[in-house]
DNA sequence: GTGGTCTAGACCACC
DNA sequence: GTGGTCTAGACCACG
């Protein structure tokens, strides 16, 4: 499982790890009763301070999308995957609509909007790939 | 002149502010001479801290956007037009990579996410017609 | 306005923080609109790290009772003061049934948990008025 | 014997494993001399682990509530029975002390607090009759 | 001044 | 080993 964290893409660190972990059970790749990677080994992985790690899974305990047992760990709650999906594209109609609705305010012409939308879906596909 | 502000999308004020005075520079909204609005005048508008707005202005200051003008306000500088034009572009394709980035990353399908960005679009527009 | 704060009872400070904020509000010494004490004032006040109280506010924001103003500090959210008295109800009751649950375990008749029930009260009460 | 843990009322399970036991030998359930149920059966009784509750039985064997028999298990120690009344009594009078200074602070009036002490009561008394 | 986020490091309860 | 809580102290955005 890669988690992938953007040091300072103005979203909050914690914000980026819920939405990452929210996505890996979107994918499939977490299933419900799965294990999540221990706080402290995820906090390793991704080079970021325990706390922090923490607060994302308790933000995602609240949500309803991670349990956690006891001396244990977490585990990924049932009807998770349906929720998560749910979330997974809600994220990303608000982002897209944030981000269209400032183009659309910069005066830039739709063609030129179509073309750097292009442009950069290609470039994140090839980035994703690798 | 109308400026909008989306309250808390991740990114500061001030540099929503900013972007917003570029944008309506490489617009030609605003030409070379002409005078920006007031702090005090913007912050009503805006509902937002005049400190909030003045830091604003210092910072297109700073890029040569814009020049003081002693006991009157700021004005649009000359030559501003070409690099607000240049600016936008950045701007908005290094907004649209990084959403599309998180897009790839969340496993949302292409098809998915074209329709999700013609849907968005749609609605700015809309938005910004109003 | 008076919060207190007892050391270590097994209930987690940001907690115990949550529920005087609540019972303050329920009491009406916090109505609607009014600003909490900032979070440096309150933890220098009960000698608590900041931190903790930030999360404590945190805690109530997320159930709706608070509201942050940008810059200012966290106000009462309207309509608090009726969910904190459900909930002011609610705590008691459980903490009451917790307790008497034990006792009942405990083969204490119940002509003594009445008497240790006046006893306790009656102290209570006096370490309240002064 | 039948020991009923609360699942996270804030005190440790040993603790309650702990104050279980000490019931049981004041009610006279368990006489100096008796067995204790092994840490394994025990362990299966409660789920719990068997970590836990070895904890328990060796912080009960620290008070000399109970001692250890090699290769046997442990024994109620002799006098156990007049130490656990006194600590029975001791216990559940911190504890109402404790949930009532709270109901106190909390701004609810004598009249509602008596209340909530009776429904509380007469609903442990029917689960532990059950 | 305010809250928001993050790091570092500690101790606890539990498995 | 796990998560839960707490402290200490830092920097940022905002008013």
């Amino acid at each position: 499982m890669f988690f992938e964290i953007q040091a300072d893409n103005g979203i909050p660190i914690y914000d980026q790890v819920c939405r990452q972990v929210k996505f890996a059970i979107a994918r499939g790749v977490l299933a419900s009763g799965d294990r999540l990677p221990s706080v402290r080994e995820l906090s390793k992985q991704l080079l970021i301070n325990p706390n922090t790690i923490a607060r994302s899974f308790q933000a995602l305990q609240q949500e309803g999308i991670v349990e956690p047992i006891r001396g244990v760990g977490f585990e990924v709650a049932t009807g998770a995957k349906q929720e998560c999906r749910r979330q997974r594209k809600e994220i990303i109609k608000d982002r897209l609509s944030q981000v269209l609705t400032e183009a659309a305010q910069s005066g830039l012409e739709e063609q030129e909007i179509e073309r750097l939308f292009r442009q950069a879906w290609s470039s994140s596909q090839r980035r994703s790939e690798s």
